[in-house]
DNA sequence: TTCTCATGGAACTTGATATGTTACGTGTGT
DNA sequence: ACACACGTAACATATCAAGTTCCATGAGAA
């Protein structure tokens, strides 16, 4: 099936932010990506609802972390944008009179509704700040190069 | 995002089988399923290769549960399907050479990897007989009627 | 003011895929 | 022969993330 990848996209996006000084434009952010800018712009607009992204317009324009990032975590980022369905798979029906299918989607239906709560909970537990600090030991370990525009050259 | 639900819907045709003495054609089973019965033959396929179900062609033909319930979990019907996708989003890409595109990855596909591997713990840890148990209690306590097909009418 | 930059949002296109449908071939029993 | 039922291919439909184009709006610079 088709996969959804806004979530782990839109957490790239605030990466790079956070260790970009200043604005960055949906037009960096897309070359960063690898997509376009509107793309992003889509992407951003429920983190800015929340409050959690900054845009300005005009020259020196684009967008800004606006939160704490220890404060945020994945689970707000993943609500931010109107928490998509995580599960590629589900019940035929909802409230069946079937008793057979009753019988199925009770037994499906339980092992979907737990694997859907240990992502939340896991999304629940890990903020920004905690993958930021990720991607700083991952740096270090590397060499310490900040430039991470390059990596995203074809 | 679009769900797949070929494994809640395989599960019910066997079930209707399981319940049904002699063979059930696509037909009948289509009908019980509100679907067409060349779906039901698209479904079957892999069950059948792989010996739980068995098919005739001609009069009086159609399909048989040819399995011990008890012996076949949902893992064993859910790769008879081919394995779907059973995560509705995933990483954008994978091995990138962003170190922050890495960081999101490392953190998102251990709760991916943990949820699929949940799932199908619970798959293989439920049989056919199980299921078919849990139908007959529900049977049992609405008050006992068999005529499965008459929960399907429209 | 005028020009350029950048977001905001609508509308359209594309690609992938489960599901639905039609059609025809093959084999089986009456 | 004939009717029944599966097997398969081919085509149609629906959905949805992702990509794209276009224009409006607002903000700063010249």
């Amino acid at each position: 099936m088709r996969k959804d990848n806004r979530l782990s996209g839109v957490l790239h996006v605030l990466l790079h932010m956070a260790e970009h000084p200043g604005p960055m434009t949906s037009e960096m952010l897309a070359r960063a990506m690898g997509t376009n800018p509107v793309v992003i712009r889509r992407l951003m607009a429920g983190l800015r609802e929340r409050g959690f992204v900054q845009s300005e317009k005009g020259h020196g324009g684009g967008w800004t972390i606006a939160c704490d990032l220890r404060a945020v975590t994945l689970l707000d980022v993943y609500e931010a944008l109107g928490r998509p369905g995580l599960l590629a798979t589900g019940n035929r029906t909802e409230a069946p009179g079937c008793l057979v299918e009753q019988a199925v989607n009770a037994a499906l239906g339980d092992a979907f509704d737990e694997a859907e709560a240990l992502l939340l909970r896991r999304f629940g537990a890990l903020t920004l700040a905690a993958l930021s600090a990720d991607f700083h030991e991952r740096l270090a370990r590397r060499g310490g190069s900040t430039d991470l525009e390059k990596n995203h050259a074809a």
